[in-house]
DNA sequence: TGTATTTGACCTAG
DNA sequence: CTAGGTCAAATACA
């Protein structure tokens, strides 16, 4: 992707970003540690105010100029989807964002891993500088309903416990309803790399934001308009009715320690959820921890 | 027998 | 050319 402001705009953009990002970040940490309601609450609000500020700036930086989605999916993967109106739904400007979700001693990684959707594997690659594949996983719905929600699974290296889970695309299908808070919810530990990272991806992303900002002049952010922001997946639906890209991050951690028999990803046994509980995220399960309810705990202190 | 997973080949962006 | 992502035939499983 080609970023098209003058250096100077980018720089002061960026800075104010960071700047943004950071509050938010540190707002996200103190959630993580609140003790009351009402403070997460409270926090929580200035988490979404800062990243709301954060798309504020993105959003107004600018004219865009050519649209750029030559970057497109490859395959005629896509081709099977209903032709497209304004703009073409590249795998790129769908909506991504990462969890990462660290398996629980006593859960089984299925059921850690398993966030109601039901998914199917396609493929797994062994990934430069990884020692574990990763895993490729599309909705088990892609064909039936044309759902086009993708995620990849990565162990981590160093933790062995911890996986990064990557969704692209939102769910189309009837599971979407159902399904209520997909996205684990936790908040974000403040990481050098991770900032990089997502600055990396705010920068990445902008021209596609702005140019799709634009296309949609009105653009909603779902602070407001989203009483309760029930999960970050309603969240998601909103912003991609807009067709604008935007990530997240969010870290699932919980107690751990011992070594727990996991043979992922050879035996498939990495994510095969098979939906029968879109209720799930059970009370056993990491999530727990951090009160799924609330209603802005997926935002772990960066979506973008 | 139908469905899901595995895995090597293939494709494309960078 | 390489690495990441996807396809699809073969295989496993219920």
């Amino acid at each position: 992707m080609e970023k098209n402001h003058s250096s100077g705009e980018w720089e002061k953009m960026k800075k104010e970003i960071n700047e943004l990002m950071n509050e938010g970040r540190d707002y996200a940490h103190q959630f993580g540690s609140a003790s009351s309601q009402e403070t997460r609450e409270h926090l929580a609000k200035k988490i979404l105010e800062s990243y709301h500020k954060s798309l504020t700036i993105m959003n107004y930086s600018g004219e865009l100029d050519q649209v750029s989605h030559g970057g497109g999916s490859p395959k005629s993967d896509d081709s099977d989807q209903e032709p497209l109106h304004v703009i073409k739904s590249s795998k790129k400007s769908m909506p991504r964002w990462t969890s990462k979700v660290r398996i629980a001693p006593g859960a089984g990684i299925d059921r850690t891993l398993d966030d109601g959707f039901s998914w199917r594997k396609y493929g797994q690659k062994d990934i430069l500088g990884a020692k574990f594949p990763r895993g490729y996983y599309r909705c088990t719905y892609r064909k039936s309903q044309g759902c086009e929600a993708t995620k990849q699974v990565q162990r981590s290296d160093e933790n062995q416990m911890l996986f990064e889970i990557s969704y692209r695309g939102i769910h189309s299908c009837s599971q979407a309803a159902n399904v209520r808070s997909n996205i684990p919810v936790q908040y974000l530990e403040p990481n050098q790399a991770q900032e990089h990272e997502n600055l990396d991806i705010v920068k990445e992303s902008l021209d596609n934001y702005n140019h799709q900002a634009h296309l949609n002049d009105n653009f909603h952010y779902p602070l407001s308009s989203t009483p309760n922001l029930e999960n970050s997946n309603a969240y998601m639906l909103q912003l991609s009715d807009h067709n604008t890209e935007f990530f997240g991050s969010t870290s699932i951690s919980s107690d751990l320690g011992t070594n727990i028999n996991y043979n992922f990803p050879a035996s498939g046994s990495a994510s095969h959820s098979t939906s029968n509980s879109p209720s799930t995220v059970p009370l056993e399960s990491p999530f727990e921890i951090y009160d799924p309810n609330h209603p802005y705990g997926g935002f772990g202190g960066f979506y973008s």
